[in-house]
DNA sequence: TTCCTTGCAAAACTTTTGCATTAAA
DNA sequence: TTTAATGCAAAAGTTTTGCAAGGAA
């Protein structure tokens, strides 16, 4: 009944972007690489805490800046009052409940485009979000 | 040389909507709808402060709070250090360039879907929402 | 008079920073 | 031994709230 993670593959992943693999950066890859998710920083401090794997608020933010800026997290900004970080660097997009918050993957094969804009000119494209907002029905 | 509004029609739009048309509100109401814009709470309270007209900044939250609930605005998360307030309630789309933080308005026609996820049962769709991001060439 | 709105200051939150301590290369 | 990472507390920044005073219905 392990996570369904693999330690050593993980600490290549971290060493082979540059990062320094320590026990807190694992802590917090083992978590949020157990599965495609989106956490707030709040929530892995609290889930490490209750695992009994306490790891400091400010090493928490650090390692989540550090991931993103690596290639390794997606920083989203869904929830007005605070930053989530997506676990699934692969491309994809979201379906948004409003009434719960809720955040839900789509496959990017379920979005096609027919049609989009030129890009201004000297730029170039680094990804295309959709988010596709729903609300339950007759809310 | 008017900034093109028409306060009887701004004002009548704000009581269609059970919105008080007190002077906080014309004021805040005024800068906002002169055009389609993105604009922060920081940025309003700036503006009308250099304009002499001085509205207190608990008054800013809550007026613009209240006009999103109404529906005149659209609160945006693009910037992961501040809200944004979008003036243009239409349809429309967003380019995000993130080497500036500018947001350009993409209009609706120019993005077209030839594919899109089933929603969730019982939920029904409020909008979607494409951000297109991009960064200046060799950045 | 009664209800709603405003303004100020303080509070609540999230995220960042300074700095001494500890661990790793 | 030199550099990098951690933890704590404090700071910084945005948004909300409590409450007294003022204005509208």
């Amino acid at each position: 009944m392990s996570q369904g993670i693999d330690r050593d593959q993980l600490q290549a992943e971290l060493e082979g972007r540059g990062i320094q693999a320590t026990p807190q950066r694992m802590r917090i890859a083992e978590l949020l690489f157990a599965r495609d998710q989106h956490l707030t920083a709040e929530q892995i401090i609290e889930t490490l805490a209750v695992e009994g794997k306490r790891v400091s608020k400010a090493t928490v933010y650090n390692t989540l800046n550090l991931f993103a800026q690596k290639g390794l997290l997606r920083p989203l900004q869904v929830d007005p009052d605070r930053g989530l970080f997506d676990s699934n660097m692969r491309p994809h997009h979201h379906i948004h409940v409003e009434d719960t918050g809720e955040l839900i993957d789509v496959p990017p094969d379920a979005v096609q485009f027919a049609k989009l804009p030129p890009l201004p000119p000297g730029t170039e494209s680094v990804a295309v979000d959709v988010v596709i907002r729903v609300r339950r029905q007759g809310g």
